[in-house]
DNA sequence: GACATATCTAAAGCC
DNA sequence: TAGATATGTC
């Protein structure tokens, strides 16, 4: 094999293979081409792919691993490069009973899981304000990431506390709901197989045993839970190589633990750290910009990015008047590069958050700008996607009450509210899944003569094709499904454009199916996988454990528009970056130290995918959430080096008006705070004052926003002009307001 | 039970 | 603003 292509630190990282390895990687140097030459080189040294084990986070870095590793090698069979829930589901799919589950689990999306919540708030006659889905959401996951649980819980928050008693409550009955279902939700994936192996000392020996070279990708994205899971398995021969970049670790939010990265050589005394610092992406000025921001963040391992590049274009920063002089501005220059020779597909315009996507959608248009907006999961959002692949669901599993509720009355079978009680009561009473108690005279007795007709026209086509899922094929049963479901002919008799673009979405849906087929067969010929398992459950897992994310097609001739988390990994020849505002990035949960280094990592994240030229955008005002507000220049504007940029301005018609960055804002710009002030109110609710005593003219100190002067008060709100963020209304609540003068 | 109207709230989203 | 959910009315 040729290694000539690697540099000297990339090289010993891949060919030191025993013992543990810290490879510390900054953005563009090489992560990919040194882990996969680093397989490739074990591959050639004779280890048996059969013992190697390649953990990612997602499945396009696994992919692309994959492929990678096959250009390199001629070979990538039997090797298991996978996301961690993969790993940890292909695990679990062998040994189901001992964690409790019944073979043919299935795996519930945060959709689901929402649903479930929702059943459990009510069941319990819990309060959804203050125990709201979003709540219980995150409490029950950062428990699972923990490993707590809900005994655990209750014994930490105290027995005494009312909120933890009606916690513990909803977990405890949340994970009895998800158990009868026969269903595991992405934390569960990991919690149970931990668990696995934490309770059966012969199946850690042979995992131990079988995966004697491991290696994880984005190791300062992992949590608690997976760092376990890891050391579990790296335990038996401990040929463990974690790669990463303490300055990407952008998802603390959900559980990643930055300490997993920063403490290995603790976890592993023994272990060699590599740093690669070279970076082969971007021209010196991206770099040191980045290099320029990221300085600010304390408690990082130091390391400083460098390129035998050039220097480079100057950082074009722009401050537009609203979010539309943003976009135009955006589109013209987007026109101009596209004269100077840049494709449509090498640009990404990267944002804070996805609502920021909307300008672009609106303007691009009309300049004839192709382009591509990757968000969340939302073709699968959709409702008639979402019920076809219930009634799929409830075939593969019978067990799966959600999916029964959500398709029994659609389309209608005159099976309401007051119907699906009596089902689900007689289902609780009974000790079975709803789609059995359907079939029970009880139930069919209490129905009309009508819908028990429909009713039982369910559940026989519910049985009958479920008897058939060994001997038809997906596209059979998903056929099958449109018709005798009369979905399909509901739609028809609807006539109107939306039931007309379901159904053009519902046989769209069929070319998925037949992508997966296709998938299938060319990634994983691994018949054990395979092995006891329908067609159809196979399909239904992968849509689960695949992102919106995986489906971009690079190839496709458009300008892609992603959130920045969206874009780790990736890199563009051109970037833009809008919304350089405080509010918006850093966004306004922001304000606390940590969570500040957690937004600057990823404005490091967002600066370091350029690879030619970078674009920074701010407006001066911005409508949110149906509310016009003035917008100040985000301070990591403040914290970047000047000299790297370019302080030329373009008004909002996208023609040249010249302003100067180092100028400040005269003239039209400077005015702005006050012609904002009828515009800006944001109203924060339920918080009260600790200080009671503040009047108007007093100056104050708000724990987040900073210093500012109160101009109002009200028995129930008090309104301040920040210094930093202009005019907002603020309710009482817990929030601290510090009097600093008057 | 189906449909219409009122109310609320708002990040990031890997798997 | 807009979408999702809760409540009210026929």
């Amino acid at each position: 094999m040729n290694y000539n292509l690697l540099n000297d630190n990339q090289l010993k990282a891949v060919k030191h293979i025993e013992g543990p390895l810290l490879i510390l990687a900054g953005a563009g140097s090489g992560k990919t081409s040194t882990m996969t030459n680093r397989i490739a080189y074990m591959l050639e040294l004779g280890i048996n792919p059969y013992n190697i084990l390649a953990v990612t986070f997602t499945n396009k870095a696994a992919n692309e691993m994959k492929n990678r590793v096959y250009d390199l090698a001629g070979e990538n069979r039997g090797l298991w490069i996978m996301t961690f829930h993969a790993l940890c589901l292909r695990i679990l799919r062998y040994h189901s009973e001992l964690v409790g589950y019944k073979a043919g689990f299935v795996v519930y999306d945060e959709n689901d899981k929402k649903t479930a919540l929702r059943s459990v708030i009510k069941n319990n006659g819990l309060d959804d304000k203050i125990y709201s889905v979003a709540y219980l959401n995150k409490v029950i996951s950062d428990c699972k990431e923990k490993g707590m649980s809900p005994a655990d819980y209750l014994k930490e928050n105290g027995d005494y506390d009312i909120r933890s008693k009606k916690v513990y409550i909803a977990y405890k009955a949340y994970r009895e709901l998800l158990k009868k279902n026969n269903a595991m939700d992405f934390d569960d994936l990991l919690l149970n197989c931990v668990k696995l192996l934490e309770e059966n000392d012969d199946v850690l020996e042979y995992y131990q045993n079988r995966f004697r070279y491991i290696m994880v990708d984005e190791y300062q994205d992992t949590n608690y839970l997976q760092y376990k899971l890891i050391k579990y398995l790296a335990d038996g021969y401990r040929n463990l190589c974690v790669v990463g970049d303490d300055d990407q670790c952008i998802y603390e939010w959900r559980g990643a633990d930055i300490r997993n990265i920063l403490d290995f050589e603790k976890d592993f005394p023994d272990a060699l750290t590599i740093k690669l610092e070279e970076n082969y992406r971007s021209d010196n000025n991206i770099l040191d910009l980045a290099n320029s921001v990221i300085k600010n963040n304390i408690g990082r391992k130091k390391k400083v990015l460098w390129s035998q590049k050039d220097r480079g274009d100057k950082i074009t920063y722009a401050r537009l008047d609203d979010e539309k002089a943003e976009a135009r501005y955006i589109a013209s220059e987007i026109l101009n590069l596209k004269e100077r020779g840049y494709e449509y597909k090498e640009i990404a315009i990267l944002y804070r958050k996805n609502i920021l996507s909307r300008s672009f959608e609106e303007c691009f248009p009309h300049y004839n700008i192709p382009y591509r907006v990757l968000a969340g999961s939302r073709y699968y959002d959709k409702k008639e996607i979402k019920d076809m692949l219930s009634y799929m669901r409830l075939i593969e599993n019978p067990d799966d009450d959600f999916a029964f509720e959500r398709v029994i009355n659609e389309p209608k079978r005159g099976i309401g509210k007051k119907a699906l009680e009596k089902i689900k009561d007689w289902a609780e009473a009974n000790g079975t899944n709803c789609l059995n108690a359907l079939k029970s005279q009880e139930v069919l007795d209490s129905l009309s003569s009508k819908s028990r007709g429909l009713a039982i026209e369910f559940t026989e086509m519910i049985d009958e094709i479920s008897c058939q899922l060994e001997n038809i094929t997906l596209e059979d049963i998903y056929d099958n499904l449109l018709v005798r479901t009369g979905y399909l002919s509901a739609l028809e008799n609807q006539n109107t454009i939306e039931a007309e673009t379901r159904m053009e979405n519902i046989m769209e849906f069929k070319s998925v199916i037949a992508n997966f087929k296709g998938s299938m067969d060319e990634f994983n010929p691994d018949e054990d996988l395979r092995k006891n398992r329908t067609e159809l459950g196979l399909f239904l897992e992968n849509i689960t454990l695949t992102a919106e994310i995986d489906n971009h097609d690079e190839k496709e001739n458009a300008v892609v528009l992603m959130t920045m988390h969206s874009a780790k990994g990736l890199e563009f020849p051109v970037v833009f970056i809008p919304g350089m505002e405080n509010g918006v990035f850093p966004g306004n949960n922001s304000f606390d130290n940590d969570k500040l280094e957690e937004e600057r990592r990823l404005c490091y994240v967002g600066i370091t995918r350029a690879k030619k030229k970078l674009y920074l955008t701010s407006a001066a005002e911005r409508m949110l959430y149906g509310r016009r507000d003035y917008m100040r220049e985000s301070l990591f504007l403040e914290e970047m080096d000047k000299n790297l940029m370019d302080g030329d301005r373009i008004d909002k018609e996208g023609h040249n008006k010249y302003r100067r960055l180092q100028d400040g804002y005269s003239g039209e710009v400077a005015a702005k705070p006050f012609d904002a002030l009828k515009y800006a109110k944001t109203t924060i609710k339920n918080k009260v004052f600790n200080n009671e005593d503040i009047n108007m003219g007093d100056r104050v100190k708000h724990e987040k926003f900073g210093e500012g002067l109160v101009i109002e008060t009200d028995a129930k709100t008090i309104t301040i002009i920040f210094d930093k963020f202009g005019r907002k209304k603020i309710g009482k609540g817990f929030v601290k307001l510090e009097k600093v003068g008057e």
